[in-house]
DNA sequence: CCATATTCGGTCAAAATCAATCATAAAATA
DNA sequence: TATTTTATGATTGATTTTGACCGAATATGG
C-alpha cells in the first residue's frame, strides 16, 4: 500500500469517527506502528489532523472539502440551498453580519455574486473562508471560544454596538414555538441578539431538523426574526407561520 | 504496444482507482519499469497526474492531494525547532503576542506546555489553530487581508495601543544587516512595529534561508529585536552577532 | 503518591523506489 | 543503403520508505 493511500484512509477514519487510535489503524492499513506514526506526523504538519496521545483527532477544517466531508456532515444539500436563498437576499454595496455556524458558512460561496460587500463576522472559520473568496471582511475584536471558534465577550459586544448592518444572518441550535430561537452559550446568544438589534433586517437560517429543538439560551422569539429553512411539512408550516415569516429554500 | 496505448491504460486505471502503483502497471502494459517511469513523467508534465512515491495519483482527486501541500511546505523541521525554542522562552501566566506567518504558527503546539497563557494574535489562521489547542486567545478587531489572512488597518492599531504584552513573537520575510527586518506590506509592518513597542521583550523568528533577503518595508532594525533562527554558518553568525542577539534553535 | 503499562520520538539497517546513464533495436530521414 | 532519431530495457548508485528496536515520556490504576 502506498503512502498516499494510507494517509487517505487515516483521514477518512478521522472524518468518520472524529478520533482515531493508532492501534486501530494498524490492521486497517497493514502498516507498522512506526510508519503510521510518521503518517500522523506528516498529516499534522500540513494541518490535516491534530495528534493526541494514542492517535489523532479531527481538526475542523477551514474550508471543508465538500466531497470529502460529505458523509460526515449532515444536511449538506439542505444547507447549500438555504445558503443560496439567503445570499440572494443581499444587495450590492451592503454591509452584512454573518454569525458563526456551518449553515451560515454555506452562504459564502454565493456572496461573490454581489459587488462591494462588507461582511462583519464573529466567526474565525467564516473569516478564513471569506478571505479565500476575496470578500471584504472585518472582524470585531473579542475573546476566542475554542469549541466553536467564535468571538465572544464584552469587547465584541462593545464594538458591535457602534456598528449598523443592512442585514444580519444568524444560525441557531434550535427553534420552537414556545422557546423561540435558542443556542447553548449565553455569550453567543448575547451577540446574536445584539446583531439582530443593530441590523435593518435579520434572518435566522436553519435546516428543518432543528424544528422543536430547544437549547439553553434564547436570543430571539419567532416573531422577532423571519426564518429561512428547507422543506417543512404542511403541518409544521401552518404552526410556524402563525408566529413568523418562513422562507423555504428550494 | 504503443506509447499512446500505455499512457491511456495508465489514465484509465487512475480514473478507476484514483491511485495506481507502478508495479501493478507492469503486467497490465507489458512494459518495463523504466518505460513506465518515463510515461508517468510525461503525464505529470502535462498535468494529467501527480507522481507519488511508488506510483501516481489522480490530479482531480476527490481528496485533496496531501502530497502536494506537504512538499510545498519547506523548512518544516527548521521551523519546528525554531518554534519550540521560542515557545520555551514563554513563562506561565504571561500575555504574549503572536504575529502571522507559518514560522510563528509552529510555536503553537509547544505553547500548551505553559499554563494560563493569554495569546493575542492578528492572524486568523493562528487563531484557528490556537483554538484547536485550547489556548486562551484574543483577537483584536480589524480588516481582514485576504492574501495572508491577517488583520490589519487603523482599527487594530488603535486596539493594540491599549494593550501590553510580556512577549511578542514576530515573523519576517527577510533580514539583513543593512535593511534590518523587512516585510512586503506596510500595513503589516506597522502592526509588527507596534507589537514590538508594546511588549517587554520581542523576538523575530526566521529560518536561516531568509538571511540577506530584503523586502519593501522595515519594521525593525537588527539592533531592536533579537533573532531566533536555525543553523547559520560561522561567517553569518559573526556578521550578524555584531548587530543583534542570535539564538540558534537546535 | 507510586508502579505499571502504553505510547512516544529517535536511530538504524534493510528493502523498495527513484533518477540517470548506457547500449540496443526499431523507426524515420536522408 | 547509411545515418540519425527515438523508444526501450537493463544497470547502477542515490534517495526514500519502511519496520524493528530502545530509552524516554506519558497515561493508567491502585
Amino acid at each position: 500500500m502506498l503512502t498516499e493511500e494510507r494517509q487517505q484512509i487515516i483521514l477518512e477514519q478521522l472524518k468518520l469517527h472524529n478520533i482515531v487510535k493508532l492501534h486501530d489503524l494498524i490492521p486497517l492499513t497493514g502498516a507498522s506502528e512506526s510508519t503510521l506514526r510518521r503518517d500522523l506526523q506528516d498529516l499534522e504538519n500540513c494541518r490535516k489532523l491534530l495528534r493526541i496521545h494514542g492517535g489523532a483527532q479531527n481538526v475542523i477544517s477551514l474550508h471543508e472539502e465538500p466531497a470529502l466531508s460529505q458523509k460526515a456532515a449532515v444536511h449538506i444539500n439542505e444547507k447549500k440551498m438555504i445558503g443560496q436563498t439567503a445570499a440572494n437576499l443581499v444587495q450590492n454595496h451592503e454591509v452584512i453580519f454573518l454569525d458563526s455556524g456551518t449553515t451560515i458558512q454555506f452562504m459564502i460561496p454565493y456572496l461573490i455574486e454581489h459587488n462591494d460587500l462588507l461582511v462583519i463576522t464573529n466567526s474565525v472559520d467564516n473569516a478564513s473562508m471569506l478571505a479565500d473568496y476575496n470578500v471584504n471582511t472585518f472582524l470585531p475584536g473579542g475573546k476566542l471560544k475554542s469549541s466553536t471558534k467564535a468571538l465572544v465577550g464584552a469587547n465584541i459586544i462593545q464594538t458591535l454596538e457602534n456598528y449598523h448592518f443592512d442585514r444580519a444572518f444568524l444560525g441557531t441550535n434550535g427553534f420552537s414555538v414556545e422557546a423561540g430561537y435558542t443556542t447553548p452559550d449565553p455569550e453567543e446568544a448575547a451577540i446574536k441578539s445584539l446583531a439582530i438589534a443593530q441590523s435593518n433586517q435579520a434572518y435566522v437560517l436553519s435546516d428543518s431538523s432543528k424544528f422543536s429543538q430547544v437549547s439553553f439560551s434564547r436570543f430571539a422569539t419567532l416573531e422577532d426574526v423571519p426564518l429561512i429553512t428547507d422543506k417543512l411539512s404542511d403541518k409544521e408550516i401552518s404552526i410556524l407561520s402563525k408566529y413568523t415569516k418562513i422562507t423555504e429554500a428550494i
